[in-house]
DNA sequence: GAACCTCAGTGTTCTAGAACTCTACCGTCC
DNA sequence: GGACGGTAGAGTTCTAGAACACTGAGGTTC
């Protein structure tokens, strides 16, 4: 095989499409793009990206369903206000990494400390009143843009173990899993829509006030302990959930 | 303008590949196709609907999204499990009847009249952008407490007929049904957290600038037609959304 | 027995265009 | 002044095919 080739195939692995939506990402996240503007039309972007407009449309396609761009049928293409859309269907981690998106998911380390627990958090981790939990504050950056702000609670035993571990780097699962030995089976998890406080968007970089999901989320292990609560506030405007629906049978 | 070519005009108004998805979920609804099946490889599928490879794909693009199907390169193209299951618990309450929560629940006609539609409702109903949509105000009180508040679009020619019903009294599911043969099979639905305009406030008897849920719901009959849009209010205090999680196999 | 190769079958990416539809806008005609 | 109709510009649908890439299975080599 020659050098040529092997080069042209290593490049050839990601599809033109692909980068092309890339390049038009990175316009739109660096600014030159603003939401609203209008692209270049269709015609305009295959010629200068110098492939087909069936090529093209693949890549604002893929735009699309990221809520990145808006098309709009006589019109034009247009960028679209930031959101990020969650299908509640899919199951992955409605808290936690969006990473399967494709997007650049970074977390900062706010806070890692022992604290008196509210009553919420001592009740869904079945510790007595005055017990002491160890408290977890990450911001999950998407994008350089603060998305959510997380707090975990865990039980003091646990707390313990994992104040050791260096949380900026390895995901808190991953230390439950390996150095704890305790894996997740099973979660239970409750949505809710409030107003931000003014520490919370203090953290998220926006006004207090502003409407946000309040996610709360208890999650077992396999004996069935309460081993961590999740405590995660998204504003409103950065987020959204979908759910495709099938009404096969009953139409009740 | 010859009646045929307005005959073809009318038909060739849905386009080919989103005909072409109807009639491949028909067949996955009425079980000519079980879960786990595999399809006809695309080659055969593009030659049976005499269609090029492209637009077989853009049919098969639809349903992928839908979770209907899944497909895997090298292997084939397969019906997707039903995850319906948690889907059916959550939509009842959701959006329209928590009867089945065993609370009183009724509803009161605030309004129906013929309006101008926003431009996300026009996108949802297909219509150009400026048809006039029939509205229909609605508050859902749970033991006498209002609920949640609904507005739904629907199009003209639907409109028509709703208005003349008793929508006190029937539920608009079933004017559909039993008046016009419309059968909703398939919604998409997007819930957001938002702050409640004065408006919103004010028929839900709580304070303007509250946090609340909004979900938008797009319902489509079986031809895949889109014909209802519903927008619902539900105030921040008064719902909440809740999973259960199970993370069997993959820890990801 | 393990590692490697090859091959058939299937999904994926891309080209080069042609024809169609939708929107906004701007006249013209009553 | 309002209704109608044409037009430019933009997105959408579709054709006909060629080349590529991934998966699993079976054979070959060591």
């Amino acid at each position: 095989m020659s050098g040529v080739t092997a080069n042209a195939k290593r490049i050839g692995r990601v599809p033109r499409y692909h980068r092309i939506a890339e390049t038009l990402r990175e316009r739109i996240r660096g600014g030159a793009l603003a939401p609203g503007a209008r692209l270049d039309n269709q015609r305009e972007l295959a010629k200068s990206f110098a492939v087909t407009l069936m090529t093209l449309r693949q890549a604002l396609e893929l735009l699309e369903r990221e809520h990145l761009i808006t098309r709009r049928h006589g019109l034009g293409t247009f960028v679209a206000a930031p959101s990020i859309d969650y299908d509640i269907l899919q199951l992955r981690r409605f808290a936690g990494d969006l990473s399967a998106k494709g997007e650049h998911v970074a977390t900062r380390l706010l806070g890692a400390r022992f604290a008196a627990p509210d009553r919420r958090v001592a009740e869904a981790l079945r510790l007595p009143a005055r017990a002491r939990v160890f408290v977890l504050e990450r911001l999950r950056l998407v994008d350089d843009h603060p998305m959510s702000l997380q707090r975990s609670f865990l039980p003091p035993l646990i707390g313990d173990e994992v104040v050791r571990a260096d949380l900026a780097r390895t995901p808190l699962h991953q230390v439950l899993e390996f150095k704890l030995g305790v894996v997740i089976v099973r979660a239970h998890e409750t949505v809710s829509a409030v107003r931000l406080g003014r520490r919370e968007a203090r953290d998220l970089g926006c006004h207090a006030g502003e409407a946000a999901f309040e996610s709360e989320r208890i999650s077992h292990d396999a004996g069935g302990a309460p081993v961590v609560f999740d405590r995660v506030f998204i504003p409103g405007d950065r987020f959204r959930i979908t759910r495709e629906l099938h009404y096969e049978g009953a139409t009740s």
